[in-house]
DNA sequence: GCATGTCAAGTTGTG
DNA sequence: CACAACTTGACATGC
């Protein structure tokens, strides 16, 4: 049983999230600028309970929620505190409603913080960014009651051993709230399922496991083993798993496998997920809830 | 209006 | 060595 993902925006329904950049902040004093991401801040929280009820009509069961939702947050000029909000209360309260219907209605939110973020850097400003970021993540995520806040291990830096135990570090100098979701995921230029798994075991890290990563950046695992392996790291802790897939927008004879398509080929996910779980699968396709909706039909659960 | 360039941030592989 | 790719497009500006 599979239970289907959508990633951060949609395409067709009338949601937008909005967004501000620093630059456009740097031009407006404080109080402004405060105003500004407030109203900002307001309408995503009342786009996410949109988002909600769209993905349950469509039958989706997962949402991930885009890094921006709250802009800026963490940038060094323009970054704030909920409180220093107007619209604070309001806010609050909607995010709590966003907490209830998401119980409700049984839908997992999760986080994905984008390639910014690298907790195993040598550079320790970078690192301190790094975790500034992830506990934005996890403040946010305490509110809407996401489980999940999914990263990657970062860069190689030449020595891909030495580089986990830089992030066995990093992830040491977070919050509980921040370890209690933080998972790891295989990416698609280096670290691979076999990289992360004793990592993952060690601290008790769940691996959300990427199928179209592991085919673009293989190892000795192959997707079978790999599915079991990574599901291993979930049920530890009594979650239930989370994987990703995608399909190439080339094919898998283009050029470059990696960029993703518009929609997913069904032939991408391996048959025998169809006998195991329940899982939670994120569709990475550049279509969104069309996407989601499509592979759905075309790929029925039994 | 609409087209186009820009946007905080890291790392890697490619042309 | 510049640039795309990564989960990603929306904002800002200038015509």
């Amino acid at each position: 049983m599979i239970r289907f993902g959508l990633c951060c925006i949609f395409i067709e329904e009338p949601i937008k999230f909005r967004t501000i950049t620093a630059k456009t902040l740097s031009t407006l004093p404080r109080q402004q600028q405060l105003e500004r991401i407030s109203d900002i801040c307001l309408k995503n929280a009342e786009n996410l309970v949109e988002s909600l009820h769209s993905v349950a009509r469509m039958g989706i069961g997962a949402f991930r929620i885009l890094s921006s939702f709250f802009p800026r947050y963490t940038h060094p000029e323009a970054g704030y505190v909920l409180e220093d909000l107007p619209d604070a209360k309001s806010i609050l309260k909607i995010l709590k409603h966003v907490n209830r219907l998401r119980g409700g209605k049984n839908i997992r939110l999760s986080f994905h913080p984008d390639q910014f973020v690298v907790l195993n850097s040598p550079n320790e400003e970078v690192v301190r960014k790094s975790i500034a970021e992830i506990e934005y993540h996890a403040a946010l995520a305490t509110l809407v009651g996401a489980e999940v806040i999914n990263i990657h291990a970062g860069g190689g830096y030449g020595d891909k051993a030495a580089s986990l135990k830089r992030f066995e570090r990093g992830y040491a100098l977070l919050s509980a709230a921040a370890q209690q979701r933080l998972t790891l995921e295989n990416d698609d230029v280096l670290y691979t399922p076999s990289d992360l798994l004793p990592l993952c075991r060690d601290l008790r890290i769940p691996l959300v496991y990427d199928v179209h990563h592991h085919r673009c950046n293989p190892d000795s695992l192959s997707v079978e083993e790999a599915t079991a392996k990574a599901m291993e790291t979930w049920t530890l802790r009594k979650q239930e798993p989370y994987s990703h897939v995608s399909s190439p927008k080339q094919g898998w004879t283009g050029r470059d496998p990696k960029p993703h398509a518009d929609y997913i080929n069904p032939a991408d996910i391996p048959d025998f997920w169809r006998d195991i779980g329940p899982f939670t699968l994120d569709v990475e396709a550049k279509h969104k809830e069309k996407a989601v909706v499509k592979l759905m039909d075309e790929w029925p659960i039994r």
